[in-house]
DNA sequence: TATGAATGAGGATTCATTCAT
DNA sequence: GATGAATGAATCCTCATTCAT
């Protein structure tokens, strides 16, 4: 029992003054653990997958206690699906807020690829990607909400916007190199690493012809 | 020494007899025995994932005893290992032995987007490129593996015979959409399936321009 | 960081204070279990042998859980060795300790095969060297530890001491059947006990000639 | 009694003839098989102790099959009290044998000592010793066994030939030190060997005065 | 809230014993 | 008899989860 606000009456109370700093200290302090936990969870099961992954190394890289886990989280597979949702959100969100109306095609194609690569490939997120097609089929509700929060909301933006027949039926095809990349990359990195920006650049070139300069 | 063949009174001669019907029987036998315990184990790898896969289930969905999987496999990580093994082996040989020679480039791009759709996508192998994938960065040794015998016995044959410049540095750029399909099939088939055949002949149209039949 | 002592005004102060109190109690509370699972350990070892005995029978009778084991030893060899060292270091100084120096020869044979008697024979230590003349095939560490611990330190104390030629050389020869008494004890107790201090002072007797009292 | 002749009708029967001999060469080749499994369980306990020991590794080192052993011995435990039996039986008759009537004292212990030194640390029964030391608390009938058959037909020799109220009080205090290097070169032999003749006329020296010659 | 000691279900592996050939 | 494949009970050890402090 180290620092409980027990004795402070007013829960909800919106006054400011010492009571609510308190709690905004509080909260603050509740939002950098929870945060800690989940990039602890992150590399231990970016590393290791869901079921190798041992809450105890959690908390250790969180510099936590192993039960102050399960203040924040229910239990591991909830850590688990929080870290996903937590970690793909965001992304959904910046693609379909591109200002793609107006573009050419192929810029918009660029656009795409440079947010996936940008916002996916050079961040922690293509981890997160990776764990998903692991353990997706372990974990039905996360590749649904996968699918919703994130593809369901970027395909339309391709399918709309991209001319050809080809791209338009199936806009996998556009961004199918850069998940390549990224198995490629988780598995063969080390000894054969593949150069993402050259190949999603090749791709281009192959879809809507070469280009003199970038 | 299995089963000395002490009746038979020819010692040294022809290997057909009592003896060795006998050796057959029992090496007939042990081959189908670890076929079935491979298969087994292949159902319940692809839908656990290896370390939530209890030997368990595998014992008895091959309808044997527990113990009798450590006759026939080391341990567990050996029994998975194996499988994959077992399981792609067979493939490259297929593919590097197709005569690529003196076809052109879009026959050749479709004999091996052909074998790869019939010879992984069609069978249980796709199963086995997913748990790659999953589990490849937690057994090195087995991505090196699926590389050395898979991947890079087929690099060659794609960019030798495809003069496209692009295609000829990232030759992963012919079957990148087939992987997308294995992947999306396995996370989201259920609700949003995604016909592979269809996908590829896009795919290639967008590489080598429509065609009007198949 | 165990218990931190936050709420503790004078963070270097003395070792005194809540933090520390609960810091004891934990400790003790500690050494309290460890004590409890090596005195399981103890009887059940010595009643059955290393591998015969099970863990789970040794948690049981300290009254804790199989795993709770696993917190004070690493495992079932770790908690062995353990307890064999923690039978056994404190005797061995007690040996060297004694002050031998300026007492008659006799009376010296006397307190070494008193200081066996007492500490070892009366005691479960007994159990302890029969475990290791046992076990010790099996865990060369453990017979070299005895040897260097125990048997090293108490040899020089003998044979500097003794003028026999015959003890100088082969000091064993003075505790020999105390030895041997804990094996015939061990294996025929049950229905033809001897009495070691009898048979010791027979022994004495015999190595120094007869005495009239004790 | 394992492999009764059930279809031999005449049971008793003295005859000499085919049958005869051809059950002959059968009771011998049973014999000698019976000897390389009590040969190789020898070797195998002595090295791992009873619990420790595979009845497959016994098998291999017999060269015969795991089941066959089961044709020869009822159990694990059957086999290693039969062991200890074949080994120690033969020596208890010839202790008792030794005509000790009319010996000076010294002469018998000499002769005993001798006895001990030659038929038991200078072959493998100072092995089966061991064993008995060290599985005797678990297998109760072993001990006893031992005790019967050997301790107890021994002690009677030594009591009632040496006129030393010590040694004839106990005995045990003769032997005492070879059982005690048996002991030590087990545990220490490697880097501390223990030289018993040395040791047995050292101790003899202590009993009944140095002597000029050997 | 935070801790981390304790729990005990679960799963890999071993090996004595059986039994069909 | 002899074999050795098959069995499955037994046991070590791990780790998610709980709970007293």
């Amino acid at each position: 029992m180290v620092a409980s606000p027990r004795k402070t009456g007013k829960r909800g109370a919106v006054r400011a003054g010492p009571g609510a700093a308190r709690q905004d200290a509080g909260a603050l302090r509740r939002a950098k653990r929870r945060a800690a936990i989940l990039a602890a969870a992150l590399e231990e099961f970016a590393a290791r997958g869901f079921a190798a992954t041992r809450l105890d190394d959690v908390a250790r890289r969180a510099r936590i206690a192993k039960g102050t886990i399960y203040l924040y989280f229910r239990d591991k597979e909830s850590l688990f699906q929080e870290l996903v949702r937590a970690m793909l959100s965001p992304v959904a969100g910046t693609i379909a807020a591109a200002p793609l109306r107006d573009l050419p095609i192929r810029a918009v194609a660029e656009m795409i690829v440079d947010v996936f690569v940008n916002e996916i490939y050079g961040t922690r997120r293509k981890d997160v990607i990776r764990l998903i097609i692991a353990e997706g089929p372990r974990f039905p509700k996360l590749a649904e909400f996968y699918y919703r929060e994130v593809i369901a909301r970027v395909l339309p933006v391709e399918r709309g916007e991209l001319p050809h027949d080809a791209l338009a039926r199936f806009p996998q095809l556009l961004v199918a190199p850069a998940l390549v990349a990224i198995i490629w990359n988780g598995l063969f990195g080390r000894f054969a690493p593949l150069e993402i920006r050259d190949l999603m650049r090749a791709h281009l070139d192959l879809l809507f012809g070469a280009r003199s300069a970038t």
